[in-house]
RNA sequence: UGGGGUGUAGCCAAGCGGUUAAGGCACGGGACUUUGACUCCCGCAACGUAGGUUCAAAUCCUGCCACCCCAG
């Protein structure tokens, strides 16, 4: 793993753990280096699930028993006043305006590698640990690398660091494969051993996404309609559908369709119209985007104009693009057309290994324009 | 009102006397997944109604009901 160079009397280490196997790993294996070892629970959400669950409670019963049995104090924190603030406002309002956004990137640039880190660091700790799939290459300046177990690869949600934030973070289990970890987790005797991997919008957890959604953005209904100007069915709210949406419309046969499933291809904000059509067509791909505020984890793009690959999901495959800067922003130019790529998501850059860094999808450039009849 | 046509699951839709009554879409569940999606797997329900013919009827006949089309 990798190793952190500290002073004799300053070798503590806060290890943020979510009560998952990941970070259960992180913490054991840095007790085990001899580090001073404490274990930080985040309290980021502050509301039981739709089953009246409070998952942060089971969880941090689980940061308790693996912390227990390592032998290294705990605690918990609770940035949920931050989490609203800095993250789920955004969310909120990125909804509002018809966009899809990912959470999960901001809340590692705003709370877990900020609010978090700040604390940390306040409580007289070298470094900052999370249970992250990533790797750290800090020989000359810092570079973000893939994780070892590329299907683990969590740089995606990271994109939106800077050098200067993970100068004192160490990601312990970046380079182990996940069947190892678990195996190690297993041997060790962790109470997390064989939990399964949380997922979901991270603190929010797993649940119905619409229902949460309509708990703060009410309904709007309208009409469905196809590229033939066809009504073909009810939406609920555009805010609840996203790009290349197939399931929950509901839309069932016809006399003239194909049998074929629908998805979302568009929607108008001012008539308050969700596009779809049937079938998976041009319309539905992109060539390119636009994106602004873009982020380098070093600090600058690689040149003004570059080639590299990118993700515009967490788990597709890299794709090769060409992007040419302008200011902050940058267009996005890809070599073969892109399925659903979406505004509000986020565009990652890749350099072989090295993760560059990435920004916010603002518009797209459909392979077909859509043109409603 | 007269003539014609159609009625199979939530929606399309096979079936033409003997099948466990296809398939697709939708929907539900699961897998995958620290966003939202996509994808994959599994599940799912029906012969408008009442009689008749027949060893046997979703399939043939009759009445009724509903809807559609043309005529008026």
């Amino acid at each position: 793993m990798e190793q952190l160079s500290v002073s004799a009397d300053k070798n503590r280490i806060i290890v943020g753990m979510s009560g998952g196997v990941d970070s259960s790993v992180a913490a054991l294996l840095l007790k085990r280096q001899g580090y001073d070892v404490v274990g930080v629970f985040m309290k980021n959400w502050e509301e039981n699930d739709e089953d009246g669950v409070c998952t942060a409670t089971l969880d941090y019963e689980d940061v308790r028993r693996v912390c227990d049995s390592i032998d290294i104090p705990y605690y918990t924190v609770n940035f949920s006043k931050e989490y609203r603030e800095r993250v789920f406002s955004y969310f909120l309002d990125e909804y509002r305006a018809g966009r899809t956004p990912n959470p999960d990137v901001l809340c590692n640039c705003e709370i877990k590698f900020k609010a978090f880190l700040d604390f940390a660091i306040g409580l007289d700790a070298t470094a900052l640990a999370t249970g992250h799939y990533a790797r750290l290459d800090k020989k000359n300046g810092i570079r973000l690398l893939r994780a070892l177990d590329a299907d683990k690869d969590q740089t995606y949600f990271l994109a939106g660091l800077t050098s200067r934030q993970l100068e004192r973070v160490i990601f312990p289990v970046g380079d182990m494969q996940k069947g190892i970890l678990r195996n190690l987790a297993a041997e060790a005797g962790l109470s997390t051993a064989y939990k399964k991997d949380s997922t979901g919008v991270c603190f929010i957890g797993e649940r119905n996404f619409k229902q949460f959604l309509m708990q703060y953005l009410p309904a709007c209904p309208g009409d469905m309609i196809d590229i033939n100007g066809h009504i073909v069915g009810k939406h609920d709210g555009l805010m609840y559908y996203t790009l290349g949406q197939r399931r929950g419309l509901g839309i069932g046969g016809s006399k003239d369709g194909s049998g074929e499933s629908w998805f979302v291809i568009g929607k108008d904000m001012q008539r308050n119209l969700l596009i779809v059509q049937q079938g998976e067509h041009d319309e539905l791909y992109s060539t390119a985007l636009t994106a602004s505020q873009i982020n380098f984890i070093s600090g600058c793009a690689p040149a003004q104009e570059f080639q590299c690959t990118a993700k515009f999901r967490y788990r597709q495959s890299d794709q090769p693009v060409n992007v040419t800067m302008h200011g902050n922003g940058c267009t996005v130019d890809f070599k073969t057309p892109q399925r659903a790529v979406t505004p509000g998501q986020w565009v990652v850059f890749y350099d072989g290994e090295a993760c560059l860094g990435g920004g916010a999808i603002d518009e797209v450039r459909p392979l077909k324009k859509i043109i409603i009849k």
